[in-house]
DNA sequence: CCATAATAGTTGTAGATACAATTACTTGTC
DNA sequence: GACAAGTAATTGTATCTACAACTATTATGG
């Protein structure tokens, strides 16, 4: 049976399991989305803007910070920060130590918004990691994520 | 220091581990997708389409079942199969039983891409998938993601 | 049967992202 | 200190995707 399988390269495990994380993903991300905009008028992109920043201890971050973070180019995180902060959600503010950088800083408004939905995606998470798995596998779900994400 | 943590939302583990799955999908299908660009001229959603035809047996499935399998709207999906029919990888096939319906085909041409594509995607994995995980864990990785995938 | 609802697919329109080129500034080296 | 190389952010352009509206077809209910 392994052999056999072997034989045919897009039944391989690798690539299954490579096709399940992209399904996994997409799903999941999709589902959240709808749910955050349609109860928070959030998208999801915002909300992972704010949550690094409250993460980040001081509340802000410089823009290659948060563009590696959430894993967007340098321009399209340019263009999400101008949106967000044209709705009052973050501002802009010079770095004095390099003037080439610019610091990202969550707004009083941005961090209730971001308290509302963190409420939302709590029980969202709560529908749908809590009841598929419980802790010790999302604890294992985490361990073998994270080997996977860590180098380059 | 749990009840620290857990008095603060975005530190909770459940929103860690969603923030985990989203950056390390995004990491690795960006990776991937600059590979397969680079070394095969086929966008990543291509790639997942002619995987999926070659995964149903007869190599043709209907427009929906494409759009439900790689998680794209209705829409999407059309246009996404516009592309690789100007292409010349699929054909657009009428379905006999069911005149609202249309079967997308591989062609010999995407038959002959995807195999190419696939030895490109194996050695990816093996770099990034093999390297980083043993083969029990991956087998773990794939019963967590088929739990957290699942039902809806 | 006919009317109504449901389903499959396509298209119009708008919004978001990537890539490459550009500007501005900083760092290292001679 | 000056020039080359590197880094931070922005902007132009093209592409892609989603959402909603629409057409065509099939299923259902009276």
């Amino acid at each position: 049976m392994s052999l056999h399988t072997s034989a045919c390269p897009s039944g391989d495990e690798k690539v299954q399991l490579f096709g399940l994380l992209l399904e996994t993903n997409a799903r999941l991300s999709r589902s959240l989305a709808l749910v955050l905009e349609a109860r928070c008028e959030l998208p999801l992109a915002w909300f992972e803007v704010l949550l690094q920043l409250k993460k980040s201890g001081d509340g802000q971050l410089k823009m290659n910070q948060i563009a590696e973070a959430i894993v967007h180019s340098s321009g399209g995180t340019t263009r999400l920060v101008d949106r967000m902060e044209a709705t009052g959600l973050v501002v802009r503010r010079n770095c004095p130590s390099d003037r080439r950088a610019t610091f990202v800083v969550m707004t009083p408004e941005g961090d209730k918004r971001l308290d509302e939905a963190l409420a939302v995606h709590l029980e969202y998470l709560e529908g749908h990691l809590g009841e598929r798995l419980d802790v010790g596998e999302r604890a294992l779900l985490t361990t073998l994520l994270t080997k996977l994400n860590d180098p380059s």
